[in-house]
DNA sequence: AGTTCCGTTCACGTTAACGTCAAGCTATGA
DNA sequence: TCATAGCTTGACGTTAACGTGAACGGAACT
């Protein structure tokens, strides 16, 4: 008889193909702690299911946790990044609703714009920084 | 005679175009607080004169404030950009120095790149979600 | 002379995003 | 059967980047 649960060691092959992760699973995969990731649920921002006590997490948790790393790395707080997955999530609001839903979209878009010009000016400045840096170097060998 | 010093108010005009700032000068151009500026000077990451007790900024402090600024803006932390301005004022180290110095600003500059793909696979993602709005809204007409 | 502004220095408070124990349950391998 | 590994829930600690008074000084209108 199968055991109904398996946290660590070989996969088990008879459960076609890894459609659940334990909470080091994704952690180890996205190099967070698991402690972020129940945070990150306490926060509201993932709603693993649970098996007894244990997180099963399935691929849609997965791919928010992806969403969430990734809004993290472009500067976005949890509380912005909740808001917008449940903006997301709201796929049938009423109109007024989904009006703001646009424009929050489009003030993010414009953010994002903003922090890439930002970030361009940047990579820019850094760039002439090592050109000077090179300078010397030549100078020096002179 | 002229008063040696005028916080507010109109421009004295033969102080040949202003080379100085008072600390709310700067914090109102660049829009934030004069804790804050305290604050950087605090961190050692710049350096305004004195006259008596009151900070005087010049052109270089302007200047230093708008990288400050700019840095925190693409995701910087205070302890990273006083690391680079300190590399940047160390025009005169050692080769070994300078070593250390190109490879922490290419380092940064991948970091940069990387969070430049972010942001535009967000940007994409963002934009994607818009058009499930659109599609939305057409089909309500119907 | 008095009030108003703008400046100053402590020094404690705050928020976000976890880190870090502590204490306990539970299934699996030795 | 017991230890070990990995899961759980509190709950307090930590760091960064300021915010927020408190209490004061000095110039400048009125």
């Amino acid at each position: 008889m199968a055991t109904e649960f398996n946290h660590a060691g070989i996969e088990t092959p008879d459960e076609h193909n890894r459609e659940t992760y334990t909470i080091s699973d994704l952690s180890d995969e996205f190099g967070v702690t698991p402690r972020a990731l129940r945070f990150y649920e306490d926060e509201g921002l993932i709603q693993p299911e649970r098996h007894g006590m244990t997180r099963v997490y399935h691929k849609r948790d997965r791919a928010r946790l992806a969403w969430i790393l990734r809004g993290k790395r472009v500067g976005f707080s949890l509380a912005d990044i909740r808001e917008m997955i449940d903006l997301y999530d709201l796929g049938d609001g009423r109109t007024k609703q989904r009006a703001v839903t646009r424009e929050k979209c489009e003030e993010r878009i414009a953010a994002l714009s903003e922090q890439r010009t930002d970030i361009d000016s940047a990579i820019e400045e850094l760039k002439g920084f090592l050109e000077v840096l090179d300078k010397v170097e030549a100078e020096d060998k002179a």
